[in-house]
This record gives C-alpha cells, structure tokens and sequence, in this order.
DNA sequence: AACAATAATGATAATGATTATCATTACCAA
DNA sequence: TTGGTAATGATAATCATTATCATTATTGTT
C-alpha cells in the first residue's frame, strides 16, 4: 500500500464528507474508524496522542481498538492529512493540518509547567518570509531539499508563573 | 539535590578540566562516569542517544551502566551543560552546549532519510533578530515566558535525493 | 584514622508508548 | 457467489526510559 503525500488543497477542508474520496482515489477503504478518528480530530483544537484519541473514540465506539488508532494515524500522516508532533513530553501528537478549528499553518508555543500548547499564526508573514529565506540558502548551501520545519517556542504560560 | 540552570559562561568551554568546578560548586561530586560521558559529548559532533552514548563509554569504561549514563545526562541537562532533542527517530539525542566542536548557538536540518542531522549558524544573526521579536511579541500576547526555542528543517539530503 | 552522613552508582525490575503478529472480518470486483 | 485483498482487533513483543534498592565512594567531622 503505497500512498503519495500531499494531494492537498481546500478539498476536505469544512467538508468532512469527501475524505471518503480521498481514500477512494487511492484505491483505499474509508472505514468507520477512520471516519471516526478524524471526527475527533476535527472537533477539537487541542493536540491529542494516540491514546487520548483512543479514549474519545471509545466512548462512542468501544469497539474499536488502541492498536487501530495508532495504525490509521499512521496512515493518515502520510496521506498528509495529519501531522504529528512532540513537544517534550513522552509521548506523539497529532493534529489535522486542514481542520476546521485550526489556522492553516502555524507553529507552536508550548508551556512546559501544564503542557498546554497554544496555535499561533499571527506573524506569520514575517515568519513566512524569513522562513523562505533561509530554506532557500540551506538548501543550496548542502544540497537539501527541505520539505518540512518545526518551530515551537517553550516557556511558562501565565498561570504557571505565578504557581 | 537542586540544581539552578545557567551559570554559563565562557568557562568550560575548551577547559574540561573545569567541569569540575562546575560541580563542585553545586555541592556534587566530579565522578569518573559524569568525566567519561563528558568526555564522549565533546569529542563528536554528533547528536549521540543516551544509548550510543553508553556503547563509547562502554569501550573504555565497561563497568559503567546504562542507568548512569541517563542518570547523568538528566543531571547535565538541569545544569545547562546539555541539551536534549528529538528529531523524529524514536529516542533524545544529546548535544554539548559549550562544545569545542560545535557552533556555539546552532539551529538543525534533518534528514528524514538517513537521519543525518547538520549543525549550522550561519543566518543566526537574522535568526535571533526574527527570534527575539517573536518572542517579545508572544510573550506579550499571551503572558508567557518564552525560555527557549526549537527550529529543525527537515528534507532530503544530496545522497537520499539520488537514492 | 575511624565514623557518620549522604551522594552516586549499577543491577535489576518495571513502566509506558509504540509496533509486530496473526487469525478474523469487511469490502470490492469479476 | 466467490475469491482476493484491505482493514481490523486481540495479543504479545519491543524499545527507550524510569524506578527501586542494596552497595560503594566521598566528604566533612570527631
Ligand atoms: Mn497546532
Ligand atoms: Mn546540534
Ligand atoms: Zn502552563
Ligand atoms: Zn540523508
């Protein structure tokens, strides 16, 4: 099962009902959970791991098991519909890059007293812009083919300073 | 046994010998295993897991274990002598922040596919400007700390572009 | 020097996240 | 229908990292 990253544009994007074809072009199942994962990972902002996904899954459809959230995620990410990060703590996370309650591209500002992480896009045409930049000269200087950067800010949000 | 972060500087730095003092003046104890593991750290300029950190003090010090060695680099990192990543591959790779052979600030680009990992800080000039920035601006927005930052390219190196 | 206090170690077992196996089920195409 | 394959779910296995705990080493003090 081979899957080519990135078909990727405004399709699926609010419009939940065509990741069926999505899966269908490649030849690929669009099953119930699968439906279901990502019905969780459309209808919440916050970066869950597998388990957590795992335990909403449950709730509704305990039927369906650990083992098949972390193999469709698998999936998924290379399908580029999600992408998984880390952010210090021992386990992966996961976001849907084109969910309905998230900015498009952003980065991340991660507070490492509650582990809460923020979205954030504002700045983003510096960021953008800077970020070009510098691919473009990495990239000649070593003969990279950059696709992909992560950018997270640490710190103690609010609450955890004054705590 | 508390340990403050940051009583950096240029000491240590091309001057082993006072790692010692490092410890010494915290209260704790310059052992033959912490000499070793430092040892190893600043002779690569590699991004070492715990495990391939081990298996090279292994060598020379076999009597040393496993333990130890992740004992020992959770204490270094408190103490701000080392720093911890994670690029993707299962495991934290650790890096010198004072290292002869190593550029002193340094951002990363990874290759996903042999999971070679290059240093580089040439740009850093306009990365810490574009970084401060952010950071003041996020830091107001959200009342937050920013302690530190995270910025990896990921891509394809010359070698597994071919391949 | 002998001693008590405690820092640090190392062998081992335990944990927690993720992956591999494999028999079973669901779906599609002929 | 029926055969072939995709996908699942229960289970066991792996791998990195931590927790335990008895032992050893170091330091400051009588
Ligand atoms: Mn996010
Ligand atoms: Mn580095
Ligand atoms: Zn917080
Ligand atoms: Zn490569």
């Amino acid at each position: 099962m081979i899957v080519s990253k990135k078909t990727n544009g405004v399709m699926g994007r609010k419009n939940p009902k065509k990741w069926e074809h999505r899966f269908r072009e490649m030849g690929m199942r669009f099953t119930e959970p699968r439906r279901v994962i990502l019905e969780v990972l459309g209808n919440t902002v916050e970066h869950l791991s597998a388990e957590e996904i795992y335990m909403r899954v449950y709730k509704k459809h305990p039927n369906i098991g650990l083992t098949t959230v972390y193999r469709n995620l698998y999936t998924l990410e290379r399908m580029g519909i999600v992408t998984k990060f880390h952010f210090g703590d021992g386990c992966h996370r996961y976001e849907l890059i084109e969910g309905h309650k998230k900015p498009d591209h952003h980065h991340h500002l991660v507070c490492t007293g509650c582990k809460r992480i923020i979205d954030y896009d504002d700045f983003m045409d510096e960021e953008i812009a800077y970020i070009k930049k510098v691919e473009k000269a990495l990239s000649r200087k070593h003969s990279f083919d950059i696709t992909d950067h992560v950018i997270q800010f640490y710190g103690l949000c609010k609450k955890c300073k004054a705590a």
